[in-house]
DNA sequence: CGCAAACTTGATGGCCGTCAAGCAAAGTGG
DNA sequence: CCACTTTGCTTGACGGCCATCAAGTTTGCG
């Protein structure tokens, strides 16, 4: 485990800063705030539950490195995704006001995270105004997001919410950077798919099968290659608007 | 149409301060505020959208009676249901930091509804910390409800999927005084269970008469009986810490 | 009162789940 | 570093939940 901000270079702290202006950057002065933050960091492996020891879940993580993703369980065992997180992701922010989560968070892959205890949050965005209006944001984003995946769950097929998925992915990962072209990292196991589209893995397996066969996308070696991405869009219905991603 | 706060005894108000206030009650001096913003109520026909015309958009809405609900269409027509509003709630708070909202409103029943200009609710909530706070946590409680539904819709069969819902309703309904014993107002039809749970209206025909079948619940004359309550929460696996009722 | 929408039920079909088996990959421990 | 085990990938066979189509009845709005 690290601690301070020595460490950050390593990793692409200052993109959380970006990120949060979204459109609009945030001032010099907040983003410096924002990367004088004390944090705790972490590496995890892959397929693990992100527990809170540090203090009993009085902090937020941020994604440094890696995929996490939030689920829930139905206590027969069943398991449902409700969101994927990349780097320069804050999947937790609403803990800072809301008490007892309803949902987990666990690692996809071998993931490090930042832990930034909600007291020097809550003095940051008291002090920086902007910073407060860049936290909410991105809490409306997460819950905008939310309705694009019920509306996916509810009327989309398997071939529809796989293209939808992989849309959203994309954007989310070519805005920080993290894609190549029309290719993309894609650690996600056809388990997990299945557990984010109310699918099988069996059926997800048939239905990557479909989408490869007609030369739309290809899923080998941990990568997404996306060979015809506006008819990947117009199968989906995508509308990235949701996302709020600048330009 | 009505301006101005006279009609408010006409409507539950005071109940949405109180509601606001979750667990712990508002101020007295952030009640009163709450009463005396500006408003423009009007009633709305079922069935139709809520458009805004007042202003464009620069809005919140209050429901005070009926049912409404926010919803998104894919482009050949599909139709999604997000989420349900009954009197006190207060379905897009969110318009307050994002614009361009990523969902339709609509009415499930005539409605009652009182718009509230966002620079009134921003004096409002910079005056008093308590009430920002509490629109926060309303915003936070949509998105856990968004999650649940995200679960029901991904992981739940169409039994399990209308258990659910008729608990959530149920208990959102109870919290605001609008049950009679195991009885409430139920206006939704059956199209209407279609597009929230991600369903046709002809299964959800043959899904409600298997619990009436075995007396869990009766749906008659726009409204719904629970017969079992605890066998109804037992089907849905349901949990109700996400809405963060008192008590 | 008339027409549109909702409700109801039956018949049929398809998307996706379940079960199963073989194989590949990746993580674990000696 | 290799045996071992677990997990994931792939494909086939079969079945079930739910969609679609259709037609008659009822409800309710204008």
């Amino acid at each position: 485990m690290q601690r301070g901000t020595m460490a950050l270079s390593r990793y692409p702290f200052g993109l959380i800063a970006r990120r949060l202006g979204g459109a609009t950057p945030l001032p010099k002065a907040d983003e410096r705030a924002i990367l004088g933050l004390p944090l705790i960091i972490r590496t995890i492996e892959a397929s693990r539950d992100i527990v809170y020891e540090v203090g009993q879940s009085d902090h937020c993580c941020v994604i440094l490195d890696g995929w996490t993703y939030c689920y829930q369980l139905l206590t027969d065992g069943r398991r449902q995704i409700l969101s994927f997180h990349v780097p320069g992701d804050l999947p937790d922010l609403q803990s800072l006001h809301l008490p007892s989560p309803d949902f987990g968070m666990a690692t996809a892959t071998r993931a490090t995270v930042a832990f930034v205890p909600h007291a020097d949050l809550r003095k940051l965005s008291d002090r920086y105004p902007a910073v407060a209006q860049a936290f909410w944001r991105e809490i409306l984003v997460t819950a905008a997001t939310h309705r694009a995946w019920i509306t996916s769950l509810g009327r989309r097929d398997a071939r529809e919410k796989l293209a939808h998925l992989f849309c959203e992915m994309y954007l989310r990962l070519k805005a920080v950077g993290l894609t190549d072209g029309y290719s993309m990292p894609m650690p996600l196991r056809q388990p997990d798919f299945a557990d984010a589209l109310g699918l099988t893995p069996v059926h997800v397996n048939r239905t990557l099968r479909s989408l490869r066969v007609e030369r739309l996308v290809d899923l080998r070696g941990r990568r997404l290659m996306i060979h015809d991405w506006e008819t990947l869009c117009a199968i989906a219905d995508f509308n990235p608007k949701y996302l709020h991603l600048p330009e």
